[in-house]
DNA sequence: CTTAGGG
DNA sequence: CCCTAAG
């Protein structure tokens, strides 16, 4: 008798681990591996860009405020900031179970007080009860009643001088990561209502430094200015309050804010280079157009743009433009490294040392520069107890959400320009979030703080990241209540505490280490794999963890304008470098291993799919076609030296359990193989 | 769709 | 990870 081989293999199985075989899954719940041809065509990618229109939109809804409002990155902050919360009250109702949205809706609330609550800080910084922020804030005001009106060309400028500054306070240990976002957001508000140039230098990886100048003692410096000090306070992160309390400032004290930020509006430079809004549009216009990069036309069809189900769910079929992950476009594949480079941008390092100090200014505009390095130059006072709890970073730029967009090829550079631009703009309708990722994982616990998000100071470079998210929801109509909610979740990472570690960190910062909970839970628990989502929201989605998975929004795209759409509907220039996007690479994790090796020790290899199924069931990416080939690279691993080895490390105990599982299981195959196994049952067949 | 292997 | 041949 010929036993089937998976028959055998089972029932191996079971008698070696006493492991009832998982029934059949029904072909139907097979996992399918998502469609990967695309097809693409004239499309036109541009994400760097963005940052360039966001700066427009930014001035744009600032406009009407601006006239009454003072300048300053906290103004600026709240301008935006109430249009997101108006949003995120929308999204409240939407999505009240959601945590994200919760979470956003902290951000921005906490945005808009942020900075009245800062000048509080300033004056009555002996006030540590938050019951004595109202009285402090009215005398703030009062104070400085002829700082209200400064220009957007001030903000701008003066978000030099605000950067720079950036005191070592402005990120404290203490500090709610929810407040660091919104901080983040002042800036980046401030930074985006810049003269276009100076915007260019905050936008460019390479140089914005937004370091702190040098920490001086806290009674060194009495040169600092008062709107030095000022400027300074606006941006750093209010004491970390006990509780959530600062989240119940409310916003009727924008007035307190149109005063807040204005105190340097006073200062010579920043008359100097004082663009009008129309300069600026134009540069950012300009901007825009010269970078903007045609990519792959990777023609989106429902979601053949992702891998997972989960990924491919805001794939907005239908519409003309797209956010979506870079990784998505194949065709991007050769420009990828430059691409991801891009996508990278979001780096910031801690500083170490308080002395050094890399301000890289923009060689263009000497006027910006000037200002700025003026106020660099100025020392300024910083008082916080304890002089090592400070979190210094710089931002050298955000990412910004990937943005797909779709235009004949016959269509103009104008009309590409003016799609972009309404992508953008529509994009940014929504106002923008902040984001901020610590090892790739988004922290969105916002009372969280940096300490207990493992942000320190002693952290170590590159481990923090920030991103611009569109605040997806500007019209929830337009999308089907589900995907909406697949969208946010797929938008967000997952709960700190309940993920796993990214590879490459080895989870140092008090984060829970769910790996070894998943993995040491073999049996019953399957390794869920980065879809922690459903932490969230049961049948949670999967969603990438590394941080350049984070920022996508549905964009209700309004038709491209008239001209573009109308002059070429020749679509038919497709088949030209399609095809689908090679999936990003995603490192399988220790813990991810282990549950591997797991499986496949009690189902043996060669049963790839049933081992998905056990295992990886919730990983939404990881095929089974991927566990195999993990396999296949494990066993090769663990028969190579440990010098040999790259990436991040696998315990050598698990390679042990590989190599084992590995010859006992091919043992295995070897016995069944023969057709004439068994002396015994050969005999039987034959007699 | 799954497996198995080469690329 | 991708691609394919096979079943």
């Amino acid at each position: 008798m010929v036993f089937q081989k998976r028959t055998s293999s089972e029932m191996e199985a079971c008698a070696g681990s006493h492991v009832a075989e998982m029934p059949r899954v029904p072909k139907s719940a097979r996992g399918k591996r998502s469609v990967r041809k695309k097809e693409s065509h004239g499309q036109v990618m541009c994400a760097f860009d963005l940052l360039a229109t966001v700066a427009g939109k930014l001035l744009d809804e600032g406009e009407g405020s601006l006239g009454n409002m003072s300048a300053g990155s906290p103004v600026v902050a709240a301008a935006s900031a109430k249009v997101k919360q108006e949003q995120c009250d929308e999204e409240a109702k939407h999505f009240k179970n959601d945590a994200m949205d919760q979470d956003s809706c902290n951000e921005s609330a906490l945005i808009s007080h942020i900075a009245p609550q800062r000048l509080v800080d300033h004056h009555s910084r002996k006030a540590e009860d938050l019951n004595e922020v109202p009285k402090a804030k009215s005398e703030a005001a009062d104070k400085e009643p002829s700082m209200i009106s400064c220009t957007k060309a001030e903000l701008g400028c003066n978000f030099g001088a605000i950067a720079d500054r950036w005191s070592p306070e402005s990120v404290e240990s203490g500090a709610f990561t929810g407040d660091a976002a919104a901080n983040v957001m002042a800036l980046a508000a401030a930074a985006f209502n810049k003269n276009a140039p100076d915007m260019y230098n905050l936008l460019d990886p390479m140089d914005v430094d937004v370091k702190p100048p040098p920490l001086v003692s806290s009674d060194s410096t009495g040169e600092m200015p008062l709107y030095g000090d000022k400027i300074h306070r606006s941006i750093s992160f209010p004491r970390a309050p006990k509780g959530g309390a600062e989240y119940a400032v409310d916003r009727e004290n924008d007035d307190d804010d149109k005063s807040s930020g204005c105190t340097h509006s006073s200062t010579a430079t920043n008359r100097g280079f004082r663009p009008n809004c129309t300069a600026d549009h134009s540069r950012v216009k300009k901007f825009l157009a010269c970078k903007y990069r045609k990519v792959a036309p990777a023609r989106m069809h429902k979601g053949d743009l992702s891998y997972s189900d989960a990924d491919r769910k805001p794939s907005f079929r239908n519409k003309k433009m797209y956010y979506t992950r870079q990784r998505t476009q194949r065709s991007t594949f050769k420009r990828r490294k430059m691409f991801d480079r891009h996508s990278t941008l979001v780096s910031e390092e801690f500083a170490k040392s308080n002395t050094r100090r890399t301000t890289k200014v923009p060689t263009a505009r000497p006027a910006s520069l000037e200002a700025n390095k003026g106020s660099n130059s100025m020392p300024f006072r910083r008082s916080c107890e304890s002089n090592d709890c400070h979190v210094k970073l710089k931002i050298k730029s955000f990412k910004v959400p990937e943005l797909l967009i779709e235009i004949p090829e016959t269509a103009s550079v104008g009309s590409l320009k003016k799609t972009v631009l309404e992508a953008v703009n529509a994009m940014l309708g929504g106002g923008l979030r902040v984001g901020v990722l610590h090892h790739g994982k988004k922290i969105r616990d916002d009372s969280k703080t940096l300490l207990q998000a493992g942000i320190s100071h002693d952290d170590m470079l590159d481990n923090l990241g920030f991103s611009l998210e569109p605040n997806c929801t500007q019209h929830p109509s337009q999308f089907a209540a589900s995907e909406d909610v697949e969208f946010l979740e797929t938008v967000d990472t997952t709960e700190p505490l309940a993920r796993i570690p990214p590879s490459d960190s080895s989870s140092k910062h008090g984060e829970v280490d769910a790996c070894q909970e998943l993995a040491l839970t073999p049996l019953t628990a399957n390794y869920h794999g980065n879809d922690h989502d459903s932490v969230h929201s049961p049948g949670g989605v999967s969603s990438p963890e590394k941080a350049s998975a984070n920022s996508r929004a549905i964009v209700p795209v309004t038709p491209v304008d008239s001209s573009a759409g109308a002059i070429v509907p020749v679509n038919k220039a497709k088949r030209s470098s399609e095809q689908g996007q090679r999936r990003i690479r995603r490192p399988f994790s220790v813990a991810e291993v282990e549950a591997l090796v797991l499986a496949v020790e009690k189902l043996g290899t060669g049963r790839w799919r049933d081992v998905k199924l056990r295992a990886f069931d919730n990983a939404k990416h990881r095929t089974y076609v991927d566990l195999k080939d993990k396999w296949k690279t494990l066993v090769h691993t663990a028969s190579i030296s440990p010098q040999q080895r790259r990436g991040e490390p696998v315990p050598q105990d698990l390679l042990d359990r590989v190599l084992a599982a590995q010859s006992y299981w091919s043992q295995q195959q070897a016995k069944l193989q023969p057709k004439t196994p068994p002396l015994a049952e050969a005999r039987l067949l034959t007699t």
